[in-house]
DNA sequence: GCATGTGAATAGCTTCACAGCT
DNA sequence: AGCTGTGAAGCTATTCACATGC
């Protein structure tokens, strides 16, 4: 999710979705794995299962790539890939930065993921003096100082934030100065960037709390289920006080002024 | 995002549409914030521009709430701290399992993000018997033998998995099978889960992917910018073959049968 | 015959703009 | 006068269902 003024409002990317472009990754990882066990050709139907999606969905997707299926027998897994790693752009080389190489940082730069997928960590770097030089995943590590520099002198379009949220909009500051145009944010704070800047986030709590949200409705449920017609007892003594409007629930100790 | 076959299609979660709950954690976050500067009162304008979306929206998003601001006003910090906690779920606590203590389990061991906010990991699990007994985050690792034990007893619902892909499937199905109906998933795998179990994922390398879309794009756009009536030229030799429809870009080596 | 590709229908989300209340 | 709360409009995404082409 793009986060602050982000996110082209206008004009959608060369006609595709921004949901079908969240999609292909998916769909990307699905066709590897099959081109490793050599499976030739996959329908709709299969793929998409192997993706998580309908299959409806997934051709409607693919039609805005292009009609790179045949019918009556389904899509060329090789051909696939290759087309969905160019429209991906993963046909190319991505160096990135990753700055905060605290647990996070390091995690991540130990996480092989997306050094296949065309992604290349160009330098891990951080704040703090004790860290600069030690090793992490077989790189030293460097000074936030020399920032500018590495950015300029390795092409990074690409920076991954992994500091402490108080630190996170700063070094965004001088990411997106130095040139860098896409952010991807694991700090836990909203990120403002100028038009252009493409911030993506993420975020175990908000995530956790989410899961929190259903999880509470779930075991709501199991009281409150069959005729929904005569609302629950309200949970506490009185009466719903005049005022508030809220479905049930009130502060327990004061009320606002 | 839920993923396979889950998030019930049907009903709306007590008329609280997904893409709201997906915004009450980030109103939350910027809301305790407000309240630790001991913030009275805020508008919609003030908290939508600190939780980085537009007024309207959150506007909307709180009416389906209720009607919990005053008009000419604007919105009470700790009332609405109060009443999106409940509505999250937040103001009970959550005990969690975490499996998968490798770098990136660790590394989320050690976020001490989600502790704060109503979870709390009550145990950190791997399959590996030579992490057993360590300590992580101040909790020695226990062995996946117990995993049903553990769930039981702590009377958990809510597990994470950050094991390597091939072993989140089974990781899942042992989780599902001892209870728990909430998973955030961290491997690099689509799970499948029954009904009533939810599960979101987090996969870093798809964010990555997404922004490399978005980043290609902007390399092409400082080309065919401006006038964009001329079609620009096509980037190979030969004009646009036969058969294949996509719009441009073939395969390099052999095409599919 | 069979699976793709796609208009049309539906559902869901966002934005607008202003009535209603303080 | 000012800001919330919300119908209505507009937009995006998903699903349906079938014509199209192998």
């Amino acid at each position: 999710m793009a986060t602050g003024r982000t996110h082209r409002p206008a004009t959608r990317s060369r006609g595709i979705p921004e949901a079908t472009v969240a999609r292909l990754p998916l769909y990307l990882r699905a066709l590897t794995a099959l081109s490793e066990r050599s499976v030739p050709t996959v329908s709709s139907e299969e793929l998409a299962a192997a993706a998580g999606v309908n299959s409806a969905k997934l051709r409607k997707d693919f039609s805005y790539l292009g009609s790179y299926g045949t019918r009556g027998v389904g899509y060329d897994v090789e051909y696939l890939v290759y087309q969905i790693s160019r429209e991906l752009g993963l046909t190319q080389d991505w160096p990135i930065v990753m700055v905060g190489i605290g647990n996070l940082g390091a995690a991540l730069a130990n996480y092989g993921g997306f050094a296949s997928r065309g992604f290349r960590v160009a330098a891990l770097i951080d704040a703090d003096p004790a860290m600069v030089g030690k090793p992490v995943a077989g790189m030293p590590v460097q000074h936030i100082d020399d920032l500018e520099k590495i950015i300029d002198e390795n092409g990074v379009s690409i920076g991954v934030i992994a500091t402490p949220a108080g630190a996170a909009q700063q070094v965004c500051d001088r990411l997106v100065t130095a040139g860098v145009t896409s952010i991807l944010n694991f700090a836990p704070t909203v990120l403002s960037v100028p038009d252009g800047v493409d911030v993506r986030k993420v975020d175990l709590s908000i995530e956790l709390q989410i899961l929190a949200f259903h999880e509470q409705r779930k075991a709501g449920e199991e009281a409150g289920a069959a005729e929904a017609v005569v609302p629950p007892v309200v949970r506490g003594a009185t009466a719903p006080a005049e005022g508030r409007k809220g479905p049930d629930g009130d502060m327990p100790a004061v009320m606002p002024a």
